[in-house]
Parts: structure tokens; C-alpha cells; sequence
RNA sequence: GGAGAGUUGGCAGAGUGGUCGAUUGCGGCGGUCUUGAAAACCGUUGUACCGAGAGGUACCGGGGGUUCGAAUCCCUCACUCUCCGCCA
């Protein structure tokens, strides 16, 4: 969430910003204004009424000591106004505090300066293109006949085991599978993340810390017998690593991988567009999370979209980037970049990773600092990319390296599997 | 699942109603001494918020209560550890 006092001092450029997400917040951050003036004042009395009471406290101490009762009796006297008052003030205080929090909680994060304004999709800027469609054969097909035609994923045995979205990679599917998720670790780790294996399930405070919750609450499987909720996306836990640190000195660039299953419960989804692969509940997924100095920010999504471009590449993938307008960009986020690739048989754009940059956003939740040059504390910049979301990347080389006898594996897979050819 | 013990500052560990934001040790930082270092000695060392400032407030796992006053007493929740049981 925002800073407050970016909000008391930046009122106006804020609300300018906002607007390329198409919406307007004006009435809002006017909202905070007040209440936060309010919640000065009240707390400014309130604490000046507790410090006369701390200090009577600390008088009755000294007069009991001394054996003075009567001026103890007559001291406790004078406290009950006191006290009353403080106690409406508290309740004030207390109160616009909740109030402030709601508000903070519902503007999403400042667009880059970057970020076109835009409703939707449609406005998003195509920054790049790379390569071109894939030639198929004329009686290519879908990824979603393939997996059947070769018996690599079940989507009807995952309905049986446990619903819609759940499938079942068996035989060549699931090792190709693993074997672009060791790819996937393997690139991460050339590039200098560190892997880790993290929870797949976290805590509400987690939840928080990324800015899941409150926002997105009914996107997550919750385990309610112990108030738990399953990732949807190795974001949550490998950023959580980092709630509640104050790094020693602003020379830090950390840089994480972790693969992890991801789960979300997609609620609204529909149609044709979700078939096969394209949109899951369940779905494997390696990611990058970075944080940063402020300064070094820029850099480091840069660097995610090079790493990002290399995997797709390798992987002889046509591809896009996008980078998302106001209206298309996550609330949390400062500015995204989508990468697609292109499926020739499906004859569309499928969405394989999003890169994007919190700067404080992120880290305001987390309480995630570091010692600045003055010795203060400062909040870092969080980033994370997907570095590959595997469902689409499957689709996409499944459609794409389809002949009449065979799937033809992508080079750079050989050495993980035992075979160069699905048929 | 059963029984018990805990949760205090970066770490260890005192503190059972009032000069306690908290003894002490370690660590960190600064200094003295030294050619330099070590040792020794001295000093210093949390976070957040309010306030123009002086200064004030809050925080001893979270929340609530008792009291003029709570790290200390009461309630409640969470977590950790030990033993037993179960188990990959």
C-alpha cells in the first residue's frame, strides 16, 4: 500500500497518476487527507493526556513511598476525568486508524511514469516482437488433441481425482514437464538466484505482506481448520522471506528462484478460452524475485525481461512483450511486462510470464527496509517474474514442434530427458 | 491426539505491581593505548508514531481486562520446545 505521507505531500500527482489506470481516486485520497488530519489531532491530545497521567502515576508512586497517603488518595482523585477523557480520545484514535487503513488498502499502486494510460487489454503497447509463426503441418492441431493423441496429460482423470483444472501429466508429458522445470532452475541460477524450496501453503500475515489480502481473498484456496491459504504463486513465500527485515546497509541486490505449484481458484472463469492448458487451478510455475535498492530498480526488471527473453529463445518460442497499460496493470504493481508466445495452432497469443516492479508498494506491507547512507531506514523495491509459467510454455511447444509423426523436443531439453521425439 | 514448559532488545539471559525501554554478558559501532593488530579500558548501540521544536507516546508473542500505575496479576488466542502416542 501507499505511503501516508506520500499521499499528504504528492496529493495532486497522485491522483494524476491514478488516472491512467482509468480510474479516479480524488475523492478517496481527500478522504485519507481529512481523517489523517483527524487522527493527528485526536492522537496529539490524546497522548498529551496520557503523558499528565503517566505523571501523576509516577507522583502517587513517590507520595505512597514516602508514607503521604492522604496526597496519594488525592492524587488518584484527580486522575478520573483524565482518564475518561483518554479513553474517548483512545477510541477516536482507534477508529479513524481502521478507517485510514480500509482507504490505503483500496488505492493500487502509482503507474510508472512509463505506463500509458488504458482501460483494458486492447491498450496495452506491444514493445517487442520476436520471431515469427510457427509453419505447421495441415493437420496440426490443438494442444489439448495432442495431449490425448499421445497420452501425455489426462484432464478427465484430473476432473475424477479432483475437478475441473486439476490434470494429470503422465509418461513423456510429465517428464517433459519436469524437465523444463530443471531448465527453468538451471537459467535462474546461471543468472545468479539463489533457489529455494518454500511453503506452498502461508500464513494470513503472508497473505498480506505480498498484497494478496485483503485484495484478492477469494482468489486463494484457504484451508479454514488452520486459517492457511495455498500459494498462487512462489511470489508470496519467497518474498515473505523478507517481512519484517531491516538489511544492514544499502549495498544489497537479492536475487531468488523457487519452482512451486501454484493454485488458484480462478473464480469467474468461463468458456472456450480456458480450455486445455490455457487456464488452471492447479499449474507449475518457476519464479524470480528481486529486491532492490530504489536506485537499482530499473535495472533489475531489465534484466529480468533480458533473463526472460533468453528462456524463450532457447526454446525457439515466437514471441511478444507487452508492456501493460494503466487499466491492465495488477493493483499492486508499478509497471508489467507480459510476455506471450504465439500459438500457431491455436492461432493466438497465450500469456507466459509477467515481470513486474512493486517499487515500495510491496514493501510498505512487508515492513521491508534497509539502512540507508544516513542511518535511516528506508524501504526497498520489491520485483518478481515468472521465469516460466509451465501450462502455456507446454501448449506452445507441444502446437508449435508438432509434425505428422511427432512432437520434436527443443534442443536445449535434450539433456534432461531420454528422448528427442514424442510419438 | 495427550501431558508439561516456555515466548523479554541482533543473540544469550535477569527481572513477579511504581525512578523498567528494561540489570548483565556477547556481538556491533566509536574512541584511548599501539608502528599496526590483539588484549585491556572508556563510551555508544531497538523500532514506530505525534510534535516546528523542546519534548511526548507506544512496543517485554498478539488481543482484551484489573489498577492511579503492568514486562510483572487475570482472561483469551497464536506460536515454540520437551515427553508420550501416531506416522512419511
Amino acid at each position: 500500500m501507499l505511503e501516508m505521507t506520500r499521499i499528504r505531500t504528492e496529493r495532486d500527482e497522485l491522483i494524476q497518476a491514478l488516472k491512467k489506470r482509468n480510474i479516479d481516486v480524488t475523492e478517496t485520497i481527500d478522504a485519507l487527507i481529512e481523517k489523517d488530519q483527524q487522527w493527528r489531532n485526536a492522537k496529539t491530545q490524546m497522548e498529551s493526556i496520557t503523558a499528565d497521567l503517566n505523571k501523576i502515576a509516577k507522583e502517587i508512586g513517590a507520595f505512597f513511598q514516602a508514607g503521604k497517603t492522604a496526597e496519594a488518595e488525592a492524587a488518584k482523585a484527580k486522575t478520573a476525568e483524565l482518564k475518561a477523557d483518554e479513553t474517548t480520545l483512545k477510541a477516536s484514535v482507534d477508529s479513524l486508524d481502521a478507517e485510514i487503513t480500509q482507504l490505503l488498502y483500496q488505492i493500487p499502486n502509482v503507474p510508472n511514469e512509463l505506463v500509458v494510460a488504458g482501460k483494458n487489454e486492447e491498450d496495452n503497447e506491444t514493445i517487442l516482437v520476436v520471431g515469427e509463426p510457427a509453419q505447421l503441418h495441415s493437420e496440426a492441431v490443438p494442444h489439448w488433441e495432442l495431449t490425448k493423441k499421445y497420452n501425455l496429460i489426462d484432464f478427465e482423470l484430473g476432473v475424477k481425482i479432483t475437478g475441473a483444472g486439476f490434470p494429470v501429466y503422465r509418461g513423456k508429458g510429465a517428464k517433459l514437464q519436469r524437465a523444463l522445470i530443471q531448465f527453468f532452475l538451471d537459467e535462474a541460477e546461471k543468472a545468479g538466484y539463489e533457489e529455494f524450496i518454500a511453503p506452498h501453503v502461508v500464513n494470513e500475515a503472508s497473505g498480506y505482506g505480498t498484497g494478496q489480502l485483503p485484495d484478492k481473498e477469494g482468489q486463494m484456496y484457504y484451508c479454514a481448520e488452520d486459517d492457511l491459504y495455498l500459494i498462487p504463486t512462489a511470489e508470496v513465500p519467497l518474498t515473505n522471506i523478507y517481512r519484517d527485515v531491516i538489511l544492514p546497509d544499502e549495498n544489497f541486490s537479492i536475487k531468488m528462484t523457487g519452482y512451486t505449484p501454484c493454485f488458484r481458484r480462478e473464480a469467474g472463469s468461463y468458456g472456450a478460452h480456458v480450455r486445455g492448458l490455457n487456464r488452471l487451478h492447479q499449474f507449475d510455475k518457476v519464479e524470480i524475485v528481486r529486491i532492490e535498492h530504489p536506485s537499482n530498480a530499473a535495472k533489475a526488471l531489465e534484466e529480468m525481461i533480458d533473463h526472460v527473453k533468453g528462456l524463450l529463445e532457447k526454446l525457439g518460442l515466437h514471441y511478444r512483450i507487452l508492456r501493460l497499460c494503466g487499466g491492465d496493470t495488477g493493483f499492486a504493481s508499478a509497471m508489467t511486462y507480459d510476455f506471450e508466445v504465439y500459438s500457431a495452432a491455436q492461432e493466438k497469443w497465450l500469456e507466459v510470464s509477467s515481470c513486474s516492479r512493486f517499487d515500495t508498494f510491496q514493501a510498505n506491507r512487508l515492513k521491508l527496509r534497509f539502512k540507508n547512507a544516513d542511518k535511516k531506514n528506508q524501504l526497498a523495491h520489491t520485483l518478481n517474474g515468472s521465469a516460466l509459467a509451465l501450462p502455456r510454455i507446454m501448449a506452445a511447444i507441444m502446437e508449435n514442434y508438432q509434425t505428422p509423426t511427432g512432437i520434436e523436443i527443443p534442443e536445449v531439453l535434450h539433456k534432461y530427458l531420454n528422448f528427442k521425439t514424442i510419438d
